[in-house]
RNA sequence: GGAGAGGUGGCCGAGUGGUCGAAGGCGCAGCACUGGAAAUGCUGUAUAGGGGCAACUCUAUCGAGGGUUCGAAUCCCUCCCUCUCCGCCA
C-alpha cells in the first residue's frame, strides 16, 4: 500500500513513479479525498474534544455535590447531545471517505525502486549474469516427453481426479518430488533459514496484506462457505506470520524457509504450457521469505537472490540472472530479480524463480514494524522462491536425459533419491 | 456438533458508569548504590492519526462492529476468536 502521506503531499512524485511501470494516473482526485479526509478527521477531533471536556464537568460537578437533575446539569447536557449530534454526521461522511480512500490505495501497485531499469514489457528486461553452460542440442526431448517416457506422473487419470492442469506424480516422479522439497529446505535451512509449515488456506486479511487482494481475487481459489482461500505462495501465509507485530530491531532480519503446495487460476493463460509441470493450478514450492531493517533492504535482495542460485548451482543446472524492468514488476515488488532455468528440450530459459525487494510496500498493508528508541518504523520484505519444484523436476529431467533414455540425476540428490538416476523406461 | 467459561498493555492480573490509556506485579531500559555483580531503591516503558522547530498537545484504541448515556474497559445487541468437558475424527 502507499503512504497516505506521501500521496497528499507528494502527488507528483506518486504519478511519476507509477508512469514508470506505465500506468497512467491522475492523483488529484485521490488527493483530493485524502485531503478531505484529514480534514474532517481534525474536525471531529476537536468536537470530541469539547464533548470530552463537557463530559469531566458533568462528573466533576455531580462530584462536588451539585444535584444532577439541577438545571445547570442539564444545560450541558443538552450541549453534550448537540455535539454528539454534529460528530455523527461527521463521523458519516469520514466512514465513507475513508473506505473509499483504503480502498483506492490498496489498489495501487508498489512504487518502483530507483535502480529498477525502466522499460514497458518483459522484453526490456535486462540479462544481469548467466551461470553454467547450456545445452545446445535438437534432438532433445521435452520434460513431459521424457516424463511421460518413464511414467513420472498421470494427467490424464488427474483430470478424473480434479480438472486439467493437475497433475499426479507417480513412482520415481512422486518421489523426486519428494526429494527435491527435502533437499532444498535442508540446503536453506543449513544457512540458517527457519522453516516454517504454514497453513494453505489463508483468510482474506492475509491475501491482502501481501498484496493479491483485492486486486486478483480471480487469481486465487476461494473457499465457498469460510473467509478462507487457497494460498497462491507461502509468501502470503509468512507475511501475515507477523502481521500486526513490532519486531524488535534486534531480532532482524528475520529469514524463513517455507514449503508449500501454491493454488493459482491461472486465469487468461488457457493455451499456454498445456503440456507438464510447467503451469498447473497446484504446485509445490519452496519459499524464502525475509523481513528485514529498512536499511539493509538491498543487500538482502542480493542475499537472498544468490541463496535462490545456490540451488541451482548444487543442481548443476544452467540459468540466467534477469533484472526486472518497471514495466514487467509485480504488483507488490519495487524490484526483482527473475532466475531462468535452461530447458535445453524446449530450448529456452524458463522462469523458475522471482526474488523480489516490497520495500515497506507488504509491511505497510499488513502493520509490521520495529521499534528504534521510541519510534516505530516499517519494516522491508522480500521473497523468492528457492525454488519452484515443478519447473524444478522440468529442468532436471531435460537437462539429465542421456541417450539411453535414462536420466542422470544431480549428485546431490542421491541421498534423498536414493539413486544416481532414472532407468530407461 | 452439544454444554459451559472467557477475551484488558510485551506477559500475568485488577478494574461493573465519571479526569481510566487503564492499579499492582513480572519483564525491559536508564540512573543510584557496588571494586564488579546480585539484591535493593528511584525513574521511565503501548499503538495509530492530527497539530507544533521542540518541550508538548489533541483524538482514537481494553477481541470486532453497533447501541444506551453528558460520560462506557465497565450496561445492552450482533459477530469473531480462545479455552474446558462431551461426541466425532486423521
Amino acid at each position: 500500500m502507499l503512504d497516505q502521506r506521501l500521496v497528499r503531499e507528494n502527488p507528483t512524485l506518486v504519478t511519476n513513479e507509477l508512469g514508470r511501470r506505465g500506468l497512467n494516473v491522475d492523483l488529484a482526485p485521490l488527493q483530493l479525498i485524502a485531503e478531505q479526509q484529514r480534514e474532517l478527521e481534525s474536525q471531529r477531533n476537536s468536537l470530541q474534544g469539547e464533548g470530552n471536556r463537557i463530559g469531566r464537568e458533568v462528573g466533576q460537578r455531580i462530584k462536588n455535590g451539585i444535584d444532577p437533575q439541577a438545571n445547570e446539569i442539564k444545560a450541558l447536557r443538552d450541549q453534550g447531545n448537540k455535539i454528539k449530534q454534529k460528530v455523527a454526521v461527521l463521523e458519516d461522511k469520514e466512514k465513507l471517505i475513508s473506505a473509499k480512500l483504503k480502498e483506492q490505495l490498496l489498489s495501487f501497485p508498489n512504487l518502483p525502486s530507483a535502480k529498477c531499469p525502466n522499460g514497458k514489457s518483459e522484453k526490456d528486461n535486462q540479462v544481469l549474469r548467466q551461470w553454467g553452460n547450456p545445452i545446445q542440442e535438437t534432438s532433445l526431448q521435452e520434460h513431459w516427453e521424457i516424463a511421460e517416457r518413464l511414467k513420472l506422473f498421470d494427467i490424464e487419470r488427474s483430470v478424473r481426479i480434479s480438472q486439467s492442469r493437475f497433475v499426479t506424480l507417480t513412482n520415481h516422479g512422486a518421489r523426486l518430488e519428494r526429494a527435491l522439497i527435502n533437499f532444498m529446505l535442508d540446503l536453506h535451512a543449513s544457512k540458517g533459514y527457519k522453516e516454517l509449515l504454514p497453513p494453505v488456506l489463508v483468510n482474506t486479511a492475509s491475501l491482502t496484506g501481501s498484496g493479491q487482494l483485492p486486486k486478483f481475487a480471480e487469481e486465487s481459489f476461494k473457499c465457498a462457505d469460510d473467509d478462507l482461500w487457497l494460498t497462491p505462495t507461502a509468501e502470503v501465509p509468512v507475511t501475515s506470520m507477523h502481521r500486526n507485530e513490532i519486531i524488535p530491531s534486534n531480532q532482524l532480519p528475520l529469514r524463513y524457509v517455507a514449503y508449500s503446495p501454491c493454488f493459482r487460476r491461472e486465469a487468461g493463460s488457457y493455451g499456454r504450457d498445456t503440456r507438464g509441470l510447467i503451469r498447473l493450478h497446484q504446485f509445490n514450492k519452496i519459499e524464502l521469505y525475509w523481513f528485514v531493517h529498512p536499511e539493509h533492504s538491498e543487500a538482502a535482495h542480493n542475499q537472498i537472490t544468490a541463496d535462490a542460485e545456490a540451488v541451482l548451482q548444487t543442481l548443476e543446472l544452467p540459468y540466467r540472472v534477469i533484472e526486472l524492468c518497471t514495466g514487467d514488476l509485480g504488483f507488490s515488488a519495487s524490484r526483482t530479480f527473475d532466475l531462468e532455468v535452461w530447458l535445453p528440450g524446449a530450448g529456452a530459459f524458463r522462469e523458475i524463480s522471482s526474488c523480489s525487494l516490497c520495500g515497506d510496500f507488504q509491511a505497510r498493508r499488513s502493520a509490521i514494524r520495529t521499534k528504534e528508541g521510541k519510534s516505530t518504523r516499517l519494516v522491508h520484505t522480500l521473497n523468492g522462491s528457492g525454488l519452484a519444484v515443478g519447473r524444478t523436476m522440468a529442468a532436471i529431467l531435460e537437462n539429465g536425459q542421456q541417450k539411453d533414455g535414462s536420466v542422470k540425476l544431480p549428485e546431490v540428490l542421491v541421498p534423498y533419491f536414493g539413486a544416481n538416476q532414472l532407468p530407461p523406461e
